[in-house]
DNA sequence: AGGCGCTTGTGAAGACGTGCACAAATCGCG
DNA sequence: CGCGATTTGTGCACGTCTTCACAAGCGCCT
C-alpha cells in the first residue's frame, strides 16, 4: 500500500508506468486542480501552497494534500508545490499528454454548441468528427469540420483513433448510437441524453443531465423555503446549517 | 436515522410538512428514479417492483429501496410500488409541484442551446428570462422569449419569482453574474463556466463542466490502455451481467 | 382458511470518503 | 550552524454510502 519512495528530485521523470490506482473521488477532483493550476501559472505563480491551491479549487486543503499525496510526493515542505511540475504530473495521470480525439454524435441544438466550443482544445481534447443521422445536416460545416453521416462511423474510426464518444442525440436514439460507438471500439462515452445506457463491461459511461441538476437544486430550494417559515427575527438569517452538504458539487463559500 | 417516525400510512398524499432530511446521495438519485417512473407510466405500467425500477434507473435494487424508504412506506410487499403515487411523492419531495422559474444568463453558444431546449418544461422548470450583457444580443427573440439586458435583473426578479439562476457566460464574467443573481434573491445557481464561485452561506451552487467529465473519462481510458498491456488470459472472461450500469460512476471489474 | 411465493423495508457490516491535528521536512536568516 | 517559521504528508477517528441478507407483510391460489 504505502510504497512510494521518490528520490525527491524529479529532474527526469522518465516513464511513470505505475498507475497508482487512485480513489474515484480523487480522480474527479484532479481536473479541478488542474484548471486552478493553469490559472495560477498564467498569473505568474511558480509555486503554490496547499492552502492557496485548495482555495482556488474550492476544496478543503487537507483533502487536496491527501489527493496529491496519492500521485506521489511532489510538494516541498515549507514551500508548497511547483506549479509547472504539478500540472505535468496531473496531466500525466489523467492521460492528457496525448490530445484525445472526440467523436460527437448528434449535431442538433446542443451538439452545435459543443461543436462550436473552443474551450476543449486547451483542456486536452480535439473534436475529431461530427456525426448525425439527418441527411439534411450531413455536409454542414461547423468550425472547420464537416458533419458526416453516423453510418460512416467505421470509416471515421479507421481514420482517427477515437478515444471518447459524445452522445447528443434524443434519448430514443442514444442506445443505438452507443452500440454503434462500442462497435467501432470506443470505450468511453459521455451521454447527454436523459436515459440509461447499457454497455459491455469495460466501457465507461458518464452522464450529464441538466434537468437532474436543476431538480437537485429545486430540492434544496424547497427545503430552504420550508425552513424559512421559522421565525426570522434577526434580519440576517445566518442559521448555520448543521450538516454541510457535500455531494459532487455543492458549496457555500466565504468571500476572501 | 433515528428521529423521524413516519405514520406509515399515506392515506392522503396531500401536504407533507415534515421534510425528512434525506441523505444527499439519495437526493441526487431521486431525479433519475423520477425520469424512469415517467417512462414506465407512459408505457402503461401501474406498478413496478424495486427490481424493475432499479434496472430502469441503472442502480442497485437495495439502494433504491433504501432511498425510497426515506420518503416513507409507499410500496406494497409482494406487489411493488404504485407508479403514479411514487411519481407524486418524489415530485413532492423535490419541490416540483410548482413549476420553478429559471433565469438564464449568457445567451451565447451554449445559452442558445439551453434556451431552445424544450425538455425542461416536462421536468418541472420554465425558463422565465434570458439575459445577456452584449447590447447586440439584447432584443433577440428565442423560443418566444426576448433577451433582456443583464442589468434588468432586478426588474425581472420583481416580475417573476426566480427560483434558479443558470450561468452560461465566460468564466471571467461568472463571479460578477453570480453576485448579481444573489443580489436579487436567487439562492440556487447552476454554473456552466469553468470556475469556482464564491457565494454567501445559504446559496447553493452546482457546477457542470464538460471538460472535467471528459478528463475523468480520459483517466479511465488511460488506465485501461495500460492494463491492456497485460497478457490476455482467456479464462472465463465474459460473464453475463445484469443490464443497466451507467450513472455517476463507472464500472470496472479487473480482478487482481 | 391456510399456505406459498413474491417483494418490501431494514439491521448490520464493511467500504469509502473526509477533516483534524501533528510529526517530519524544508527554507531563510541571524 | 542552529533555530524558528512554514508547509507537507499522514495516522486516526468519524461520518456517509453501499450492499447483503432476511424477517415481515401482502396477495393469490387452492
Ligand atoms: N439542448 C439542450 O440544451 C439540452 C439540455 C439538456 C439535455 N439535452 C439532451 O441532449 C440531447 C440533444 O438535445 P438537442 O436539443 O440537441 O436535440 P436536437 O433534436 O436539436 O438534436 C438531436 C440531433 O440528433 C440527431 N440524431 C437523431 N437520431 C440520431 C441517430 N440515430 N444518430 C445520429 N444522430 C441522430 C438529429 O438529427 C439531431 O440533429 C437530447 O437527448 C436532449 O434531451 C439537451
Ligand atoms: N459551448 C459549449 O459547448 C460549452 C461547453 C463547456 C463549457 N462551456 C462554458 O459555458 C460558458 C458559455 O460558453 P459559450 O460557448 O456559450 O460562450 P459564448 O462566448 O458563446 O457566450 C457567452 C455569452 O455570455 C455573454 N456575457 C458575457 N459577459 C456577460 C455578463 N457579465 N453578463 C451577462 N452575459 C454576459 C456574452 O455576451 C455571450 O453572449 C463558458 O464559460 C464556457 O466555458 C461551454
Amino acid at each position: 500500500m504505502s510504497q512510494h519512495r521518490h528520490p525527491g528530485v524529479p529532474g527526469r521523470a522518465g516513464a511513470v508506468p505505475a498507475l497508482p490506482d487512485l480513489p474515484e473521488a480523487t480522480v474527479a477532483r484532479l481536473p479541478e486542480y488542474l484548471r486552478a493550476l493553469h490559472n495560477l501559472a498564467d498569473t505568474g505563480y511558480e509555486t503554490v501552497s496547499s492552502e492557496g491551491l485548495s482555495a482556488a479549487a474550492g476544496v478543503n486543503s487537507a483533502k487536496l494534500r491527501k489527493d496529491l499525496s496519492h500521485l506521489g510526493s511532489y510538494g516541498t515542505r515549507g514551500v508548497g508545490y511547483d506549479v509547472a511540475l504539478l500540472i505535468e504530473q496531473i496531466e500525466n495521470v489523467l492521460g492528457l499528454t496525448q490530445r484525445r480525439a472526440v467523436a460527437l454524435v448528434g449535431v442538433g441544438n446542443l451538439g452545435h454548441a459543443l461543436a462550436g466550443y473552443d474551450g476543449f482544445a486547451g483542456r486536452g481534447f480535439r473534436i475529431a468528427a461530427l456525426l448525425d443521422a439527418d441527411p439534411s445536416r450531413v455536409g454542414e460545416e461547423i468550425n472547420g469540420l464537416v458533419v458526416r453521416h453516423v453510418d460512416d462511423l467505421p470509416t471515421v474510426a479507421a481514420e482517427e483513433s477515437l478515444a471518447i464518444g459524445v452522445i447528443a442525440t434524443p434519448a430514443a436514439a442514444a442506445q443505438q448510437v452507443a452500440d454503434q460507438l462500442v462497435a467501432v471500439g470506443v470505450t468511453s462515452i459521455l451521454n447527454f441524453a436523459p436515459c440509461v445506457l447499457s454497455v459491455p463491461e469495460g466501457v465507461d459511461v458518464r452522464k450529464v443531465d441538466l434537468a437532474i441538476e436543476l431538480q437537485i437544486l429545486s430540492f434544496h430550494e424547497h427545503r430552504k423555503a420550508s425552513l424559512t417559515a421559522l421565525p426570522a427575527t434577526g434580519g440576517s438569517a445566518l442559521t448555520a446549517l448543521p450538516g454541510g452538504f457535500a455531494a459532487t458539487d455543492t458549496q457555500e463559500a466565504i468571500g476572501t
